[in-house]
Order: C-alpha cells, then structure tokens, then sequence
DNA sequence: ATAAAGTAGTTTATAATATAAACCAAAATT
DNA sequence: AATTTTGGTTTATATTATAAACTACTTTAT
C-alpha cells in the first residue's frame, strides 16, 4: 500500500538540497544556502548526513583565499531521490 | 522556490492516515493501524494531533460493547492535504 | 597597523518529533 | 476463573531538526 520513505530524504532541507543538486553539475555551501534560505549550520549538518549515506559527494578546496565547499550529487543518490518519489506517489496519488 | 512543508502533514504516518481518509467517508483507528501497519500507540497520538489541529474529526461511540474511534478529514483537512501537495511540488517536480 | 565587520563554515546545545514500550479496562476465550 | 484479545491511552526514549555559539580566516574602515 504505502511505501516506505527514506527518513534520510523525508526532511525538508535535504530534500531541498537534493532537489537542487538533481538539477545542477554541483553546487557550493553559499549557493545552497541561499536558495535554502536556510541557516549555514543546518546545511552543514545536512550536508554531511547526505555525505555519509553516499548521496551526494564533497569536494573542499579554495577559491582565491575563501574556502569553498562543493557538492555534487551520486548515482546512489539519484537513484534515492527517484525511489523517494515513487514512494511519495502512493501517499498523494489521487 | 521551495514552499514551506506543513510539518503535521510532512511526516509518514500522518500522512498516510490523511491519505486513506480522504478517499474514504470515514475510517476507524482499527482500520487505519492495518492499513499503515503501525502501533496503536503511534497511531494514537497521531490522531490526537491530526484532531488538534482541525485536519479530522474523531467520534468516539462504541461498536456493540466495543469502543469505536470513527475519523473523518475536515475541510480544513482537505485544504491542508492539498496545498501540501502542492508544495511539496516544488522539491519533486524536475 | 589595528580594530571591526564580513565570509565560510563547524560544533554544540536545545527543543520538537516519531516511535515504541508499558500500561489500562473491558470483553472474549479456554 | 484464569488467560488472552481488543481497543485503545500514557509515558519514556531515541532521533531529528534547528538555532546558537564558536572558529578561522579575510576584507574593509580608521
């Protein structure tokens, strides 16, 4: 009937990140933050949650003398987003 | 960009109950803990905030000897079911 | 040159949430 | 009459989301 939804993507930030991860080659801290518009360390934190579980991947490294944090989503996360979806749809469908 | 997610409808139970509720004239507390396959418990206090906040409406009577908890989704319910959706559009959509 | 403000984060604390476990009362079963 | 089942509620616990506080540096103003 209903299926499961990932407790890692169920959460309104991540799923947020994701959702624009899914759609861009990567993106940095800033950018997410922004578009977020949410606080830098609750991105932090959700960063590293979808970090751990593969979802996405970090890159730091600087830009001039800032430091930049860069993310990318993974195969592995891609795939999760799409089942999450698919799960979502037996809860909202009609 | 991303609208904001009801957090009493952004939760798997809840909306679970909400989703069978709003195909359904009503439901009973026996029914919708089969159906989400969950623990009375879980369902229990579940309910209680769906009631709180307007979205059912809970008849308590009984069956025979039997207690009998009988929810139905309000239109408040309804509404609330909707523009979740709908925001929840703005993550999953592309 | 140095103090103040800004950038880009991380870590820690707190409050809210979901969930399960324990409990209760009555009814049905053995 | 003791045990189990039904239909729940209440309480405890573990997880989560979130904000607040902090760090380390850079840029800007004085």
């Amino acid at each position: 009937m209903f299926k499961e939804l990932d407790p890692l993507l169920h959460s309104q930030l991540r799923l947020a990140i994701m959702s624009l991860l899914l759609g861009l080659d990567s993106a940095d801290f800033t950018f997410l933050k922004e578009k977020t518009n949410s606080t830098a360390g609750n991105i932090s934190v959700q960063l590293d949650k979808l970090s751990e579980a593969g979802y996405i991947s970090i890159e730091k490294s600087f830009n001039g003398k800032k430091p930049l944090t860069t993310c990318k989503i993974t195969k592995k996360g891609i795939k999760a987003f799409e089942d999450y979806v698919n799960s979502l749809k037996t809860y909202i469908k009609n």
